[in-house]
DNA sequence: ACGAAATGAAACCATTTGGTTTCGTATATA
DNA sequence: TATATACGAAACCAAATGGTTTCATTTCGT
């Protein structure tokens, strides 16, 4: 029982952009930790720890496969980032109308 | 010339709960510095430092008003938030759907 | 059975972060 | 003019952050 005692939540995870690159990774990709971290300029272990981070945010799912551990992301908790985000929307008036354009059209960003 | 050199972005900024409720309390209201301090429980100057890093990532202006500096949300860089997690969206299909009815209800969250 | 691969835990380190108190300066007011 | 108010800069500090290397454990493939 009590609260789920998140130690890091979204508003954290998504701060750092090594993060936020391994979030884009795993959108569609399910990866074990030694083929993910070839994607960074860093040790297998500061990747490791990255994870661990993102995961107690919620943000990934990790199962383990054999000797290895594969890693996925869940959006679930973007949400609350779309939330937050929302309640924002109310403030911008005429400036934002010519920014949603912009926004609408998907080009990928970083 | 060259980029405008943001020491702090977005991400970073609203990553610290003190200055995501900054943002809230400055969202329809222009306050001056010691007013703003009169909300948290800290010293002037420690919320003074959070309010440069919000005007570092471009989410308030500042205005000399005589002795008083007052703040004012610009909600114009939270664009690039939108885009972000946009991006995700097309991550979550079914799942998503039901919590979308959570994020239209706009009972305040935080 | 044995060696290699995959991983996390631990100890360690430099830098950043979020806070403090003190002080100087500009502006308002009595 | 003198005093009080509003504020930021500076120096300082403890804790968190983001990285490293080393080591032990589990699992896979000969």
């Amino acid at each position: 029982m009590g609260e789920p005692q998140v130690k890091h939540d979204v508003f954290q995870a998504i701060a750092d952009p090594t993060r936020r690159k391994l979030l884009k990774l795993l959108a569609d990709k399910e990866m074990p930790v030694t083929m993910i971290s070839g994607h960074f300029p860093m040790s297998r272990t500061a990747v490791s720890k990255h994870l661990r981070i993102l995961s107690e945010a919620g943000l990934v799912k990790e199962r383990r496969v054999g000797r290895e551990n594969r890693y996925r992301l869940d959006p679930e908790p973007l949400v609350e980032l779309k939330r937050w985000y929302g309640y924002f929307e109310r403030f911008w008036e005429n400036k934002m109308a010519a920014l949603q354009l912009l926004v609408e059209s998907d080009d990928p960003v970083e």
